[in-house]
DNA sequence: CAACATTTTTAGGTTAGCCTAAACTTAGGT
DNA sequence: ACCTAAGTTTAGGCTAACCTAAAAATGTTG
């Protein structure tokens, strides 16, 4: 229903820019809001392209309009740029929520086939899945899904895994990476929104972070506990 | 499970070449048999593309050994070009089958949306809206799916609407086009696959043809009785 | 069977999005 | 304040897939 009018149509490749600059410079945190400037380093990084290749990019979203890029200082969405991202990342979302709750795919398999799939629905096929999940807030990695009015749900505040003291546990709320492998993990370990989580005596250490889930403890590796996002629940709701 | 290992893969043209190629050879009969060889300017009017532009692609499938392009001759498919058609025409006939059944599309709706995705979804995303429907023989608008072994479903004889006998009854069993506005009147006269339809008496004259579907009747343009294809019922089915 | 209209190919050009290599900021350490 | 390393941009290239214009092959017809 929000269907926004560009003079030219996206292409494909401009869209991820948008994407990639938007989730980037709102930190990972998840709340969405464009804070910081992108460089051109972590962008290149991002996408695995080379940094040149990135300036071309960011030099043609600019004469669109769609970006603000200052030459050597990064660059920041402009309020159209903006919103290109939310609808673009509203079709990733909307999509991998659909593919794990009518498909059945595990929710750690779904982010590569909607990485492909949101540049070619259309404003039909958003609305119609949208409809049939019942217009979700979250992904089944947790990330928020900005409404069809691009407007972004309020999240309960969360920490990271990684920061949870000792003795303490946690309800997953986030698993923020896109790493496949990373993601597999912790599938594996029934890491996934939803499950409770805690942090072990003596859980942090070099060699990592121990963690209980279920009745298994592990020990996880320390970044990718950092990738786990956690409303902590107090050591009564042990269990 | 029927994925096809090629040294490239094939891009979007590519694909979308070979599938008009099947088309264009088979006739639009719905046999899918490659018989004949098809032309630069029938592959170049089909696809809105000029033919020096085709000369160009055809060049580059005979290299990857997917057709066998004769200079002034025209053009067939390999045994392997053969096999990735089907692949994109079962891709495209599955989605649109989905998108009926799963997502509540108008039958007449679901090509468009079928045309872009069918170049983008995994090979699991078409085994699980395949299961999900049940393996079906046949999308929306009539038109045989291949297996999963790229198997095409024996189809009852039928003939065009506009063959039938004044008088004569007939189950529609195809429409047999992607014309948007010709789906568009077809669908709303009732003309789908599953209805039956009668031709008037004098039912052929140079105006049209004289049909009748449900209460109503209509006075067709006969390119577009052609598209549709029928089963003979016999009068006595009247009602 | 020669001439012409049609079809097809060739030759050369465009745009998008990537690349490498080299030149140019900018920022940090002393 | 300078010098260097890291980050960025510029310049020049490449490929895919389209285009136009002109040349060449085909086949139909008088």
């Amino acid at each position: 229903m929000n269907q926004l009018i560009l003079k030219t149509p996206l292409s494909e490749a401009q869209e991820d820019y948008l994407k990639q600059i938007l989730l980037l410079s709102s930190g990972g945190t998840g709340s969405l809001e464009p804070t910081l400037a992108v460089s051109t380093q972590d962008l290149a990084d991002e996408m695995q392209i080379k940094p040149a290749s990135v300036t071309g990019m960011l030099k043609k979203l600019s004469e669109h309009g769609l970006v603000e890029h200052e030459a050597y200082r990064g660059v920041r969405l402009t309020a159209t740029g903006y919103k290109v991202a939310l609808e673009v990342l509203r079709h990733h979302r909307l999509i991998e929520a659909y593919l794990h709750q009518a498909l059945g795919y595990g929710w750690e398999e779904v982010h590569a086939e909607a990485e492909r799939l949101e540049h070619h629905i259309s404003e039909a096929f958003e609305a119609r899945i949208a409809e049939w999940l019942g217009h979700p807030s979250h992904d089944p990695h947790g990330d928020p899904i900005p409404s069809a009015q691009l407007e972004l749900p309020q999240d309960a505040p969360s920490q990271r895994l990684s920061s949870l003291e000792d003795g303490e546990y946690g309800l997953v709320m986030r698993v923020a990476t896109q790493d496949q492998d990373a993601l597999n993990l912790l599938a594996r370990l029934g890491i996934r929104p939803g499950a409770k989580v805690e942090m072990l005596m003596l859980g942090h250490s070099v060699e990592g972070t121990r963690v209980r889930v279920g009745e298994q403890r592990y020990l996880l590796p320390t970044n990718l506990a950092q990738m786990v996002w956690v409303s902590p629940l107090g050591d009564e709701y042990a269990g």
